[in-house]
DNA sequence: AGAATGATCCTCT
DNA sequence: GAGGATCATTCTC
């Protein structure tokens, strides 16, 4: 059962609040295939005085800078837009934005639980096992049909939305260190739910 | 202009 | 668990 739609939840509160309450949200895509959903399991948090954060620098004297980039403009939107990056060459990496315009702070999406169209996304993963279709951030843009056209979309609309549902407890919200990253590895910014077959790494 | 980096994934061992 | 793939973006000269 849904609960509420991205805004007013985005833009109102704090960006690592969101990225917990972003747990169980359910993410909805429509493919010429048919429409696929699955819900969030695997959140990580990135904020402007984040030595991490796409959207700011660290300057000489240690102090944060906001650096807006044609890369990362998205971020520096609306909330409740998508911010989608292609890294690696290879991937595409799927991101909310939490904070008003002007405010860099995004909520990376790093794994779901598949609910709707698990054959679809099997396919465009070329697996067998349901696990392996969106159990990583650059999984389930794959499994969803995620790339560059859909960087800045807005995510209460077709044909990528993001619907919350009732939160997940606090009791099951496992808390831990950010994945992947080589600043700020030790902020406690990622969170998971516990247990959860689709997390992608204990 | 050239070099380095990267919010990852896959294939080995 | 380690290393390579792969390339857009960003940083440095």
């Amino acid at each position: 059962m849904a609960t509420g739609a991205l805004p007013p939840c985005c833009g109102a509160r704090p960006t690592v609040e969101i990225a917990r309450r972003l747990l169980g949200a359910m993410v909805i895509r429509d493919l010429p295939e048919g429409r696929v959903a699955g819900r969030i399991v695997e959140t990580e948090a990135y904020l402007q005085d984040d030595p991490a954060c796409h959207g700011v620098r660290e300057l000489p004297d240690g102090t944060m800078a906001h650096r807006q980039t044609a890369r990362n403009a998205a971020m520096f939107g609306p909330p409740g837009c998508a911010y989608v990056y292609f890294t690696y060459g290879n991937h595409f990496m799927l991101n909310v934005v939490t904070q008003p315009a002007g405010m860099p702070e995004a909520v990376l999406i790093r794994a779901l639980e598949p609910m709707e169209g698990l054959e679809i996304m099997l396919a465009r993963r070329g697996v067998d096992n349901p696990r392996e279709t969106t159990n990583g951030p650059g999984k389930l843009t794959r499994a969803l049909g995620i790339g560059r056209e859909l960087d800045g979309h807005d995510l209460a609309q077709p044909p990528l939305q993001i619907v919350l549902h009732d939160p997940i407890p606090e009791a099951e919200i496992v808390t831990t260190t950010r994945i992947g990253i080589s600043r700020a590895i030790d902020y406690p910014w990622r969170f998971y739910v516990r247990g959860n077959h689709w997390v992608s790494r204990k």
